[in-house]
Order: C-alpha cells, then sequence, then structure tokens
DNA sequence: TTGACGTCACTACAAATGTAGTGTAATAAT
DNA sequence: ATTATTACACTACATTTGTAGTGACGTCAA
C-alpha cells in the first residue's frame, strides 16, 4: 500500500496544547514562541522550550509559518481561526454524531443546557441566517 | 506533584479508533471482538488484533466493560452515547470556542451551510425546547 | 569588553495511539 | 479422537503528543 503522500496536510487536525497555542498567535501574531510562552505562563506554566517545541512541530504541520529576523523567530498562524474551527467540529460531526449535522444541532438544542437567553440568542442567529440564505 | 489519581477515569476522552469501534458496541452490545472486527472490515479493514488491542483499552480505560463466558469476551460500553457525545462537544467548545456555547452556535449557524430544511428542523427544535423549559 | 539575559537549535524521554503478529488454548466439525 | 477454526492473552513497534533540559550564540547595558 503506498504511503500517504503527505506533502498536503491540510488535515488541520490540532492537539490540545497545539491549540491552546494556536489561540495566542492568533491573538498576537506575529509573535515570539516567549511572548506566547509568557501569556500562557500564569495559566497553564509550560516551559518556555515546551512551547518552542510545540511550535516548532506546528511548522513543521504546517499549522504556523516562521520569519527569522535577526537573532528572532516570529511565528504567524497558516490556517485561520474559522477554518481551525470547522476542521474540529468536522471531526467531531463524524466521530460522534456519524457525520450528520442535525442530530448535533438537536443535541446541543436538547442535551445541553440552553437557557432562554441562549434560545432568543439562536433564535436571531437563525433569522439572519435564513434571511440572508432565503 | 502527586500523580494524578486515575481511580476515577470519567474523563471519557476517547480517540479516533476509539470511537469507531465503540459506535459498533453502541449497537451490537454485548458483542464479542470479532464481531466488532467483521463489523468494521470494510469500512476500516483493520486486523483482528487491532481491534481486540483497542478494546483491552478501553477496558482498562473505562469505557467497556468485559464480561468472560466461557472462551468468549463480551464488550459492553460503560458510557452512553450522550455522554460520550456531550463530553466531545465540551472539549470542542473549550479548544476551539473559549468554552462559550453561543459563538459556537453562531458558527454553526452562519458559517456552516445550512440549508432551509436544517433551519426548519432547528427552528422546530428550538420551539420544542423553549415549550418545555419555559 | 564583559556579563547578563533572552532565544535558538537540538536532544531527550515517557505516555498515548495506531496497528499488528503470534503462540496457545478452547470449540466445533468429522 | 483428530483436525480445523476461533478467540485469547501477550508482545511489539513506529508515531505522535506532552513536556523539558542544555549548550551555544546574539544583544544590550554598564
Amino acid at each position: 500500500m503506498a504511503k500517504k503522500s503527505k506533502s498536503e496536510q491540510s488535515s488541520t487536525t490540532m492537539t490540545d496544547v497545539e491549540w491552546v497555542i494556536m489561540n495566542v498567535v492568533w491573538e498576537q501574531e506575529p509573535c515570539a514562541a516567549g511572548t506566547v510562552q509568557e501569556a500562557l505562563d500564569e495559566s497553564h506554566g509550560w516551559a518556555y522550550s515546551t512551547v518552542k517545541t510545540t511550535m516548532d512541530r506546528m511548522v513543521t504541520k504546517g499549522l504556523l509559518t516562521r520569519k527569522a529576523i535577526r537573532n528572532l523567530n516570529l511565528f504567524s498562524s497558516a490556517i485561520s481561526p474559522d477554518k481551525a474551527r470547522r476542521s474540529e467540529l468536522k471531526r467531531l460531526l463524524r466521530r460522534a454524531f456519524n457525520g450528520a449535522l442535525t442530530p448535533m444541532l438537536q443535541f446541543l438544542v436538547e442535551e445541553e443546557e440552553l437557557g432562554p437567553e441562549e434560545i432568543q440568542q439562536l433564535r436571531a442567529l437563525i433569522r439572519q441566517a435564513d434571511r440572508k440564505s432565503g
């Protein structure tokens, strides 16, 4: 069996640590590893090398880009928050809801505690979507 | 730092392979590893030992239970589909939407192509939820 | 020009994951 | 009983993930 080509990753699957880091990058890009480490120090307390190693791997995976300036590595995101979110959602859909969107929405509405406010907001969202597409 | 107690897992985080297997178990439980392997043969082509090993690990993790009858291992799920889904959803929420439900709903409604039918269904779901909770 | 300090590139390593082989023991068919 | 078939328990192993240490090197202030 031919090994999968790997030239294109585009799968955009991020691990937990990668998500945490990516969220910071999206806010601060372009940014150095140290910046990210500091931003996450309180909440996670990771060593500089932990953050740096992960970011290096993310470059390899095509999740981040790196631009070296003098002695500094500036990282930027290679995928948008929306793309990452969509990708993650798709994965969840596939794994947990057999790929069907409506059952997931149903689950969210029924099982997850949707408070009255959230229901209102959702109604508004639907109105908008409906207006746009209908 | 005290190593995490591990006595209770309850984190219910499943890997990709585990989800695939779990979906079969939910449909056929109690069932033997061979049954699961056969059910997934066409779609995934995994070896018996692959399925078996994974299911053994799932028992260790508390995702499945095992009951031996004669020479047979009958596996059953230890968590419900709903619990697993909720857990997966929560994880997605946390990672990709900073834990906030509404933005995720917004994303689903706006970014994901919600067709007219789906919008109708969603409306109905909301009506029901609203009636029940309000 | 000499430190102090930040940053880099490398290396390391245990645990989790994906995937499977194998010898052996139980069962079923003859 | 003998054989063919199953299923079992174990072991194995490459990757990926989580997390970090280290020595070298660039930079900036004294």
